[in-house]
RNA sequence: GCCGCGUUGGUCAAUCGGUUAAGACGCAUCCCUUUCACGGAUGAAUGAGGGGUUCGAUUCCCCUACGCGGUACCA
């Protein structure tokens, strides 16, 4: 008996989306699709202090860009709702509550204070950061060390407290991790984790195992920071709902800083001029603008693919995949088990890539955008194709198409007049006058016509063709930049293209 | 400190005991192109160190080093 498989991805949302995060939801979507599953999208608010408008809109927006649509989210609840941590704070309590009486929990009074007391008590060199364990916790404020009246009547009493996990002083976990197989810890180095916290919010620890289990998660993706506490989740488990019906887990690698060690984050970004987040992500608080990929003219396919191959590849040479390809071919037991580097080279490297080899009309209307946000006026939706075809070859970003073909819309703002003028003589302005009438005479105007021509006139003036050439360019385009001189000459048509020779001819004088 | 997890060119990486150790990005040189790209060709560059196991280790085991993650009433 197969159950239909079910993952999610559950952050919090504290910020914009990073990098880490939408290859973890990439992960999560590819296994899903590929197994007919279901991907759920829960918000992990149980941290009321950490509430930032806008974030979780944001994080929704991020998804959609990305095409990665979850099946059950708070915006599309299913039969599992409610999505948000928050709104289930009620479910919580029951199984907290349930474990203390199984033996495997207990009520902790302590107030920050008195733990911070006992982590500064107990800290010596060997020892830098001592745990609420088995070592202390008879000597801390708790429903263990406390006679059981005692407990009671601070019960009695609403005295603030959390529930905490009593870990078992001697056993070994182990579990089946998907990507570095077994995986085992002494229990007697882990921390009685809290599981309640005082305000009757569930920690992290306990709301993953609740809601997996309530949610019929079948399999659990996260990132590698999450190992260490993998014990804590496991014996969750095996008291609550029972070691057989935990969902089977695998822990990725990070996704690291591209000098230096360690994980990628905002700052790094900042301080190395490429995006971290997914989208561009404004601050409430402070009001700072923090770049994203969309915005900075990547293709969400680009963005895709360049994530899933940090980490994953399929053994052969293939590089380049559509989301359909990744669903078919993605595979857990590919996954690399260490951390990758970032190279923004390499990404862009393939936003390159898909901008040649996607079709225009895929991304036509975002470069639409683009041009409007330049005030640049597009009449001929044909012509617009046309140009993006011939410069898609040399746009690594969607926002290179505004620099490399605007001049097709617009005259140019500036001719780059002291490209020509050393080399300016009467015999090129001849020239130019001559081809000038030639090109008024023409019926038919294409390309080929159009080189033809002029490089007949070009003879009959002893002119070298690329002595002419450069400067027609700069003519038309307004600099030493733009795809080849007669595409443009044959796009721009006639009327036009006379008009730029003439006004620079004029420029000359 | 302790626990866990890692380690193939600068970077992403293939290899599942036997190869001249792929490929890609980036870099360099050249060709094409009388702009810039695209495209093509060539090149430099790799198994952290030490022990085992084996006829043979990048591959399996151990140790060391190094890195990362965790060690919160944050996720």
């Amino acid at each position: 008996m197969n159950k239909k498989v079910r993952v999610r991805f559950a952050p919090s949302p504290t910020g914009g989306l990073h990098l880490g995060g939408v290859r973890t939801v990439l992960y999560n979507y590819l296994f899903a699709k590929q197994h007919n599953g279901d991907f759920i999208l829960r918000i992990e608010d149980t941290d009321q202090t950490r509430y930032v408008e806008g974030a979780e809109e944001y994080i929704y927006q991020c998804l959609d860009w990305c095409g990665l649509i979850p099946d059950e989210s708070p915006q599309k609840p299913g039969a599992f709702g409610p999505y948000r941590q928050s709104e289930r704070k009620s479910i919580y309590r029951k199984y907290a509550e349930q474990l203390v009486k199984q033996g495997k929990a207990y009520y902790a009074f302590d107030m920050p204070e008195e733990l911070e007391t006992m982590r500064t008590n107990y800290k010596t060199a060997e020892n830098p950061s001592p745990q609420y364990d088995h070592k202390v916790r008879m000597k801390m404020r708790n429903s263990l060390s406390l006679t059981l009246e005692e407990t009671e009547r601070l019960l009695e009493a609403s005295t603030p407290h959390v529930i905490r996990i009593l870990m078992p002083e001697n056993e070994t976990v182990q579990f089946h991790d998907m990507i570095r197989g077994e995986v085992s810890f002494q229990t007697s180095q882990v921390d009685d984790k809290v599981l309640l916290k005082a305000d009757g919010m569930p920690t992290y620890h306990l709301a993953v195992v609740v809601d997996d289990y309530l949610m019929q998660i079948t399999h659990a993706f996260r990132g590698e920071e999450w190992l260490s506490s993998s014990p804590v989740h496991v014996l969750l488990w095996k008291y609550l709902f029972g070691i057989e019906n935990m969902p089977q887990w695998a822990h990725l690698p990070l996704i690291l800083k591209p000098d230096g060690n360690g994980k990628l984050s905002k700052r790094d970004g900042d301080r190395l001029g490429f995006p971290v987040f997914a989208m561009n992500w404004v601050d409430p608080k402070t009001n700072e603008l923090t770049k994203g990929f969309r915005e900075l003219g990547f293709l969400p396919e680009a963005f895709i693919n360049m994530l899933a191959l940090l980490g994953w590849n399929d053994g052969s040479e293939q590089e380049i995949f559509s989301l359909q390809e990744l669903i078919s071919k993605f595979s857990m037991d590919r996954v690399h088990k260490g951390g990758a580097k970032f190279n923004f080279e390499k990404a862009k490297w393939f936003n390159h890539e898909w901008i040649k080899q996607s079709a225009v009309s895929s991304y036509q209307s975002a470069v639409k955008e683009l041009f409007d946000e330049n005030n640049i006026v597009i009449n001929d939706e044909n012509k617009f194709l046309k140009v993006l075809e011939l410069v898609k070859d040399r746009c690594t970003f969607l926002t290179d198409f505004v620099q490399q073909s605007s001049f097709f819309f617009q005259t140019p703002g500036a001719i780059d007049i002291a490209a020509i003028q050393p080399k300016w003589n009467e015999k090129k302005n001849l020239f130019f006058v001559e081809l000038i009438r030639a090109y008024e005479l023409m019926n038919l105007w294409q390309h080929d016509d159009l080189e033809k021509e002029f490089k007949e006139i070009a003879a009959v003036n002893e002119i070298k063709p690329g002595d002419v050439l450069l400067p027609l360019r700069i003519m038309l385009v307004g600099g030493k930049f733009g795809p080849g001189v007669f595409d443009i000459v044959a796009l721009l048509g006639k009327e036009e293209t006379i008009k730029r020779i003439k006004h620079t001819l004029q420029l000359l004088q």
